[in-house]
DNA sequence: CCTAGTGTACTATGTAACTAATACACCAAT
DNA sequence: ATTGGTGTATTAGTTACATAGTACACTAGG
């Protein structure tokens, strides 16, 4: 499974999003093992350096945690995926307002567009 | 006014976002000179070459027309205003519930979340 | 003890993006 | 014609990223 990565990003950050959505979806549990840098390097297409890059990211923000000798696993702590989900949702919703106002829309128009592009993709199905 | 930019994000990019944001506020009229490659690299505190690089890049999508010797000129086509807002407006929004829908939240959650972000705003003025 | 698998560290290389500096080409006004 | 202001082109330097290769440290299991 070679997948596709955004030239706009790092892939490791690709990768290190990726995994925080599995776990904040309840895909990945806490204080599960994930694969080996190199094997999740191989799974990945990309050079082990770089999924090392992503758990040291990981394991800056405390998501992972990694042992020597054991492999890295998934925090134990069962609270940081609430706190995760919380804090990313209100990073992309602030974004997402100070976007809309930036080109000039008010308050009510901005939810307004937000159901109209929910109940368009309902009838899209 | 030296402003500050983002770093995961090319300033040239940062100042065409800004300048298609004033189009779209109507806060740049069509047809409006811009300030030389020179002077709006003076007044954003970059080099030229990276003003010259926004423009390009606006002209390559049709927002401004570059005349020699004479200036940079927003564009007198003035549909192009509402299009604009148009295709940024369906952008931010796809990417936001994209974004949503990757931390696992459904519709009803994504509208409910712009609503209370909007509704604290309100109350913290 | 020994081996395999793990994370970690280090150097080197190549590539692309961004920024910078400089020189050149054009236009309008004097 | 000259001058000043404009866009344009070229070249170079810096940085981040990804890759490659190698070596080391630790753990678990046989």
């Amino acid at each position: 499974m070679t997948e596709e990565f955004k030239t706009s990003k790092p892939i490791y950050s690709q990768i290190a999003d990726r995994i925080i959505q599995q776990f904040v979806r309840g895909e990945i549990r806490p204080g599960e093992k994930l694969p080996s840098v190199r094997e999740m390097a191989i799974q990945s297409g990309v050079n082990p350096n770089t999924i090392q890059r992503t758990y040291g990211e990981l394991e800056r923000m405390g998501v992972v945690e990694s042992r020597r000798g054991q492999g890295t696993f998934m925090t134990e702590q069962i609270e940081m995926r609430n706190q995760l989900r919380a804090d990313i949702q209100r990073d992309i919703v602030a974004a997402f307002i100070e976007n809309m106002r930036g080109i000039g829309l008010e308050d009510r128009e901005i939810a307004y567009a937000v159901e109209q592009f929910l109940v368009k993709r309902e009838e899209d199905k």
